[in-house]
DNA sequence: TTCTTTTGTGTCAGTGAGACACAATTACAG
DNA sequence: CTGTAATTGTGTCTCACTGACACAAAAGAA
């Protein structure tokens, strides 16, 4: 027996949506498809898995060629399959989706793949269920942000407190005390300091921290709270 | 065009991770082949999603084959996808875990399908993979009894305080003081007494209780804390 | 009736969260 | 050169909750 007789098989692809940090707020890595179907319409970055690629695998090959980035933060969400979600043919897909540091991608890859980033707040309307995608790996993030020190993938290797302030405040679109953050996060013995300052700064610049790489890849996985749970239902 | 030229399509399989827990251990509801490949070793339970069947669907209707019932906790945890998972074929597998009563379920269907309940400690070797599967949806149990108030699920309709504390000795392996464990579980406002008496009991009886289902609904994903976060690690 | 086991509840000290105020830094305007 | 506006860094206080711990009540067994 080298094979399971009249069993049916299926595609199956992969999706991935890509959050990045512009300083302001969250966005999207979109496409604009110039291929068919739905040539014209935006969409995820996605393809098919091929017959010997591990799906992770996949997924990683499909960002580098979009981003030209190997060791980006993924994680895969869930798989979509229900039956009629694309309308070619029936399709599983599924869903990984990525941190990166907005600055560090390829952008001729990106261009040539008739790619852009767009903001949460102006996301067009996608392929497929390509939005309730979105919908739900925004979730995820806000759900694991929430829990686990994961918003420093999304930032520039030497980063500053107000910044990654500003970055929970706009995965979690609300104010924080910046007194109780600093305090918060200091105190996770997660940051180094550099001893630089924050030049692009117009008034007191920031100093400029690392984050103690020992002390987060032990601690990834322990939990912390930096949202109040309000927020988290 | 009402199909994707030239791509590969592929096997997917469901398999299910099923909890149970007996007053003193959880359990897991495992199958002895009596079928090919691997006839006479222990798995999951499994199947092939069909052709018209969403994935939620197909995993619902093996829950059901097995155990007779309907309205079960089930979840999607991952998609297993390694080229070489499964030796006969390339398969990819959807894993599902669920939570049921153990009293519940009927012991007919479990029978014919020769499928014991087993505990975790005493678990044998599985097939494939299925073994670092149970290890994931337990690792997912885990994470998710500790935020969410999931191990109701596990319990009959009406229960005792010190039964679920003891689901949650089983759970984490760690033993609760009996005085906090009860102070915060009330304080969630989740459980409704019934007035009524655990007869079962040679000693004291506990009072039972039952869920306040409006509240469980509406504050099930909000956050609760019974675990220590070093158990979370 | 006494003993043993289990259940229900109260207390107390320490920790951490959230609300809040002030001093220091820097570019820019006058 | 000086003052001003914006931003950053840090300290304090109160309240709530956690975790450690002790005692009284219930119920069957001896």
């Amino acid at each position: 027996m080298n094979h399971y007789a009249n069993q049916t098989r299926l595609l199956v692809a992969i999706d991935c949506i890509i959050f990045g940090f512009d300083g302001q707020e969250i966005k999207l890595l979109l496409i604009k498809r110039n291929f068919e179907p739905e040539q014209g319409k935006w969409s995820l970055m996605g393809g098919f898995v091929k017959e010997d690629e591990d799906l992770d695998v996949s997924a990683s090959r499909i960002l580098y060629e979009l981003t030209g980035l190997t060791n980006i933060y993924v994680e895969q969400v869930q798989i979509f399959g229900n039956v009629r979600r694309d309308p070619v043919e029936r399709t599983l897909s599924v869903m990984y989706f990525a941190l990166i540091n907005i600055a560090d991608h390829d952008t001729d890859a990106v261009r040539s793949h008739n790619a852009s980033w767009i903001s949460l707040s102006q996301k067009p309307n996608l392929i497929f269920d390509h939005d309730e995608m979105v919908a739900i790996a925004m979730d995820r993030l806000r759900y694991k942000a929430a829990l686990h020190p994961l918003g420093f993938e999304l930032l520039p290797e030497k980063f500053t407190i107000p910044q990654l302030q500003k970055l929970y405040e706009a995965v979690y679109n609300i104010p924080l005390d910046r007194r109780n953050f600093s305090r918060k996060l200091l105190s996770t013995g997660l940051l180094q300091e550099t001893g630089e300052k924050d030049e692009n700064s117009a008034t007191k610049k920031a100093m400029l921290y690392r984050l103690n790489q020992d002390r987060y890849q032990s601690r990834f996985n322990a939990f912390w709270n930096f949202v109040p749970d309000s927020m988290l239902v």
